[in-house]
DNA sequence: CGGAGCATTGAATTGCATCAAGGCACGTGG
DNA sequence: CCACGTGCCTTGATGCAATTCAATGCTCCG
């Protein structure tokens, strides 16, 4: 899979595709699973003390800095096969929601440093697992620091057609499960100028918005010339 | 130590301080030592063949994105006890630059996977490693994301605060390596827009230029409450 | 009992006024 | 000489307010 041709799904990022049945065995031993049946349900709040990661078996789910008054950044959009609950000093320093109804494995701190101190080929699955978000992170510093409002929405477009689960190549419609406010909280804009932006990327015919939620894209290759690779 | 007070150099960050000695033996058993005796000097480039990890002992080195013109985001500075080298399909995603004369040490990949594989409590503080890199990515996102350039600047005075060789606790100093335009391309602002936010900070009586390189800070707690934590 | 039509509510969208940041040109100082 | 600093003008993004749209639940009727 090369790594420039975003209508390719990205199935490197998925901790669960590159774990062996063994580990996989081992991995789902210490989990229990957790459903969330709706959507914007809290699965825990920044500042909370620390005692699981979590796992995404089905679902979405976002992770959030909460400033003072009501400047929130969004970390993060999750999908199936990712893994969050990052923590410094036993306390998650993020929230995390569910954007969606969610089937969630939960890992306990303690019996996965166990499992990790024991298998070291495990552990460097989440080693890999670590330097793919870590890379994550850095495009998207890239993204907010670099771009118009116009390529950041470009860029956010083409991230959802990674992941199976918001695009369907064959239509070429991404699903957008989130609120015009959480794309700006991720963008680092605000609502106004997300619409604004979409509204622009649809005069020059690059899209078409079929509904608030569903957006079809007519020229990939444009798209990508707007975005950050 | 505290991880909400910035005057207090922060160790945990740094990989060798979390080794035992024998586990530091066996790091530095399979490393070499590279000399950087000049600023600016190229430790490797973006997409160029990753084939080892790199450990600064002392000075300091910046990691960046380049993209097609002159926009270049500077993804980190890194200081003493850092790690880098990140790489995605065997290829380095940035381009890591001296920022002062800078001793390193040169982790193979080969030898570092093999070392890894083999002991699972050396991993365990890579994998440490990397959540505070992730955690200073995300960190460094919400600066960029949701504060104007006054106050990214003061986070920036504050992150060099948290490190012994850019900062002075006694005289309150904070040691400036690199110019104006690498500042603004950390911050993804623009040279004249740092200078700005310097003149605004020092007028507000929070700072005092001493030299382009070395600025004291007259009131950290006031210049805390402009930053993100 | 099921379904069409209507009401209600929150989200999405648009226009307009304002403002902070960027770009350029020039001056300054180590 | 190169990097730093400053003034002036331009521009793109934001905030506010008004309007449209869409999803949900409800009622009423067949």
């Amino acid at each position: 899979m090369s790594p420039s041709d975003p209508t390719a799904a990205n199935d490197d990022s998925r901790l669960d595709r590159l774990l062996t049945p063994e580990e996989q065995a081992r991995f789902v031993g210490i989990a229990s699973t957790l459903t969330f049946p709706d959507r914007g349900q809290p699965v825990y709040h920044e500042g909370q003390l620390a005692d699981a990661l979590y796992f995404i078996e089905r679902g979405m789910v976002e992770t959030s800095c909460q400033a003072e008054e009501g400047e929130r950044q969004i970390v993060a959009f999750l999908h199936p096969g990712d893994l969050f609950g990052l923590f410094e000093n036993q306390r998650y320093v993020n929230t995390a929601r569910t954007l969606a109804p969610a089937l969630l494995l939960r890992l306990p701190l303690d019996a996965l440093h166990r499992l990790l101190a024991e298998d070291a080929q495990l552990q460097l699955h989440f080693l890999a697992k670590a330097a793919h978000d870590l890379r994550r992170s850095q495009r998207q510093l890239i993204v907010l620091g670099r771009q118009d409002v116009r390529r950041r929405v470009a860029s956010f477009l083409l991230e959802l057609v990674q992941h199976h689960d918001t695009y369907d190549p064959d239509t070429g419609i991404v699903a957008l499960p989130m609120s015009r406010t959480d794309i700006a909280d991720y963008l680092a804009t605000t609502a106004e100028s997300v619409v604004r932006a979409l509204t622009l990327l649809e005069k020059e015919g690059l899209i078409q918005r079929l509904s608030p939620k569903a957006i079809r894209l007519l020229e990939l290759k444009r798209l990508m010339r707007l975005a950050v690779f």
